[in-house]
DNA sequence: GTAATTGCATACTTTTGGGATATGGCATGA
DNA sequence: TCATGCCATATCCCAAAAGTATGCAATTAC
């Protein structure tokens, strides 16, 4: 069978027009090179070099073989080094999922944004679903990373991270009389000074997200919250509290925003409703792009959580 | 060092992802292929596999490294059937020259034809110069091969091979006495016939060629020619025969020329007078096209002599 | 829940072929 | 004629490829 051997030495024979001097290029001794010639000759069915009293040449057969021989080789080296920059997370591909809420946090665009500043070569697919959605396209390998809220049940097979908890605030029309009286004191609202008030909530038919969060911690607060109206998209709650027709309780990253007729307040840190932040992903090994975005989540976080 | 083994391990442990079917397909034992395929991602320096309790799956930098290293075995294969195709005379080059006088033998065009047709890959080149010259450009590898009409002197590292001799003919203004003769009588000219005719010979400067072959014929005969032009290119000889200025001896081939006002007239075979072909190449071993060529030539002779 | 099966990895042995050394043969150069 | 250059042949050694025996863990069958 050929190998990568015979070729490096026919092209090196060749370069030389010399046998002996090859060998020392090769660093092996001038009979076994010949004999590998010979082989090589055997092999290939052809005579590849003309023996001449000092010396040989190619013929033209031979010239045909080693001018194939030289890409071959030079191609064998750009596979070993594609292969390494994929390897590395230089190159191939990441399909990142997000839900609706994460979509809006810096971390996200800041992460996916320095993936493709560091290795250009890596072709990003964003995808943004319900948490729920994200999982099932996890374990059918339809995307390779998501950013989730809450952590998922049944994550077998999955690793699920906690990235970093995002404070809560309240969203309400900004003719409301709590925030003509913010204006006038500065500090957080109580959870129980919205006991009178009409939610506005998000919730997903496919999964509890925030929905079951906020009841919990309204039933904390000493009071169970009047669910006015639920909005089958995150930006229709916003629209429903810019009409007048309720507050809502949203992340942080939300309030980035610009929407009319809106004031975002935060929410008193006492009431334990954070916006966590996890990322999921298969337990199987990663591969180089992967366990890059990761390093470049986990650095990104603390500046951005 | 990556060897072409490696490279075939790797694409058939791909493609069934499954150690133990490749070993079988490979014709070795699991436990080597399965070392083989280690070593390999340590040359690599990247992980190709990923090990499951059923079988292999290919990483993302598995996947880049198996599909490059496809390209590269077929591309050997190749490289191996391009250089047995040379080797056969199936492709390549190869540049044939020819003096003047053989150019018009149907021996030289027909050979170069058969080539042609027999090895469409081949590229040919065709060189006219003068005996000398041609040895010169084949000692000096700028030819392959050369129809000369002389045998050379100094012909070492020449082989030299008489193809075939072509009958000489006397080429006459259509007006000369001896045509009008002819009509009368069919039988070839003696060389005596022309003892008192004004001669017209093609002299190359660089080479006897045919002229002195001629003088010595005609010393045979009994008289020394009044060689009264001589022309420096052959198609010359014929031009200042048309005009009426004399006579000249011509190789058969040469009356294929549709010439107004010259008849040619078969010279006797006594006179010992023939234009000989003969072909020359380089002592040293010949490629497959110069040996395909050659048995061409040597083929077509007896049936175009 | 337990035993059998699958399939890759490890450990050890055998076989094969690449490479080393010694030397021969032939053409060239002094 | 002798020395030199340089490839080819003969023989030997050892490293690596491959074979065999077995281990380990996950999956499947009962």
């Amino acid at each position: 069978m050929i190998e990568l051997r015979h070729l490096r030495y026919a092209v090196t024979v060749a370069d030389e027009g010399h046998i002996t001097r090859a060998a020392e290029r090769l660093g092996i001794q001038q009979p076994p090179l010949s004999q590998q010639i010979r082989n090589l000759e055997d092999l290939v069915g052809a005579t590849l070099f003309q023996r001449l009293p000092r010396g040989v040449t190619l013929t033209e057969a031979g010239r045909t073989f080693v001018d194939k021989a030289r890409i071959i080789l030079k191609d064998v080296d750009l596979a070993v080094e594609a292969t390494r920059r994929n390897a590395r997370g230089e190159e191939g591909s990441l399909a990142i999922g997000f839900t609706s809420s994460a979509a809006f946090h810096p971390l996200v665009t800041t992460a996916v944004r320095s993936l493709g500043e560091i290795s250009p070569g890596v072709r990003i697919k964003l995808e943004e679903s319900s948490t729920s959605d994200l999982i099932d396209a996890l374990r059918a390998q339809l995307i390779d990373v998501a950013f989730v809220r809450s952590p998922v049940e049944l994550s077998k097979g999955l690793t699920v991270s906690r990235i970093l908890d995002e404070e809560m605030f309240v969203a309400l029309p900004d003719s409301h009389r709590l925030v003509a009286k913010r204006a006038r004191r500065a500090s957080p609202i109580q959870l129980s000074e919205l006991a009178d008030e009409s939610f506005i909530l998000y919730r997903r038919p496919s999964g509890p997200g925030f929905y079951d969060a906020i009841i919990a911690a309204c039933g904390r607060a000493g009071f169970s919250p009047r669910v006015k109206h639920e909005a089958p998209r995150l930006m229709s709650t916003l629209s429903l509290v810019a009409a007048g027709l309720g507050i809502s309780i949203i992340p942080n990253s939300m309030t980035r925003l610009e929407t009319n007729g809106i004031a975002y307040l935060p929410l008193d840190r006492k009431t334990q409703l954070v916006a966590p932040l996890h990322l999921a992903h298969r337990d199987e090994p990663s591969g180089g792009t992967l366990r890059l975005f990761i390093d470049i989540v986990r650095r990104s976080a603390p500046e951005l959580g």
